[in-house]
DNA sequence: CTACAAGCTCAACTTAACTTGAGGTCAAGC
DNA sequence: GCTTGACCTCAAGTTAAGTTGAGCTTGTAG
């Protein structure tokens, strides 16, 4: 078959819709790989596109670029992943995943349910609870006091 | 009936389950309000443990603070929220999450639906469109390139 | 009345996820 | 063979959402 061009940064910048600042971004918080050319430049296989659309799919549903990159280490190193690869690894977000989703519909479903309702202090509420079990996520300096 | 208390920052941190210095931040952003007493001290109506209730869940689901501000907005000024005030703003919120729980679930029924497919391409895929059209949110310096 | 915990303000630091800019290299067209 | 647009690296800036710390005031318990 006729050899699958490789593409270059700029390339992929305008495929993925992602910055090119971004793709090197990527690339040095090792999300995505590339080698060089002769002259230094980077050089993708065509499987970066299904990356890096992943990539942004997960974090808008708030997974973060280490817990990507984290997921990204069960894909194979030395193959081009197959469909079943990038089936393990939304398997492996699900929990995480339900989690979040069962959160959302709450919120939808009126808030009221269970925030209108008098549990609210820390210990008692499902909905508070469940976001101690599973938070540690968020931007900035997030320090839980344990006391 | 008996005058309810009303709680200081302590209390509300205690109650609330964030730090002090998060509901200072809070009120500097206009999330929260108290008056003062002669000492200065701040001082919180019972209303502010369910605003801070909301205004973490919807973090926990990825809305910024500054539409929670907004959505905030919503509510009555100089009378306490009732539910009903709490349900509109949910509803208000209802398109928002009605297209995160989407991408969710997409994302948790297996990445190969469409990410898996040929269809990365921006202006074809369904789910980029979808978003690029709800986008504008994460964390750091975001400026998409329009040209 | 005097400790001492709890408050207050304001400035500076932190992390994540990028962007911007400066200064220099590569390569494809004319 | 030179120009022009794409690349490269590295450092510094930016935003969100807080935290930390210093220096000072309040208020309550003994």
């Amino acid at each position: 078959m006729a050899p699958v061009r490789e593409l270059t940064v700029g390339q992929v910048a305008m495929r993925s819709g992602v910055a090119v600042s971004a793709l090197h971004f990527y690339e040095a918080r090792g999300l995505i790989r590339s080698h060089r050319t002769s002259g230094n430049q980077r050089r993708y296989g065509r499987d970066v596109l299904r990356r890096v659309a992943i990539i942004r799919v997960a974090q808008e549903v708030g997974i973060s670029l280490a817990d990507i990159a984290q997921a990204f280490q069960s894909l194979p190193e030395e193959r081009t992943p197959t469909r079943e690869d990038w089936n393990l690894l939304s398997t492996a977000w699900r929990d995480e995943l339900d989690h979040k989703i069962a959160q959302m519909k709450k919120l939808r479903d009126g808030l009221t349910d269970c925030i209108g309702c008098g549990c609210m202090s820390i210990d008692k509420c499902p909905l508070r609870n469940k976001e101690d079990r599973l938070g540690r996520q968020g931007t900035g300096a997030r320090r839980l006091v344990v006391s």
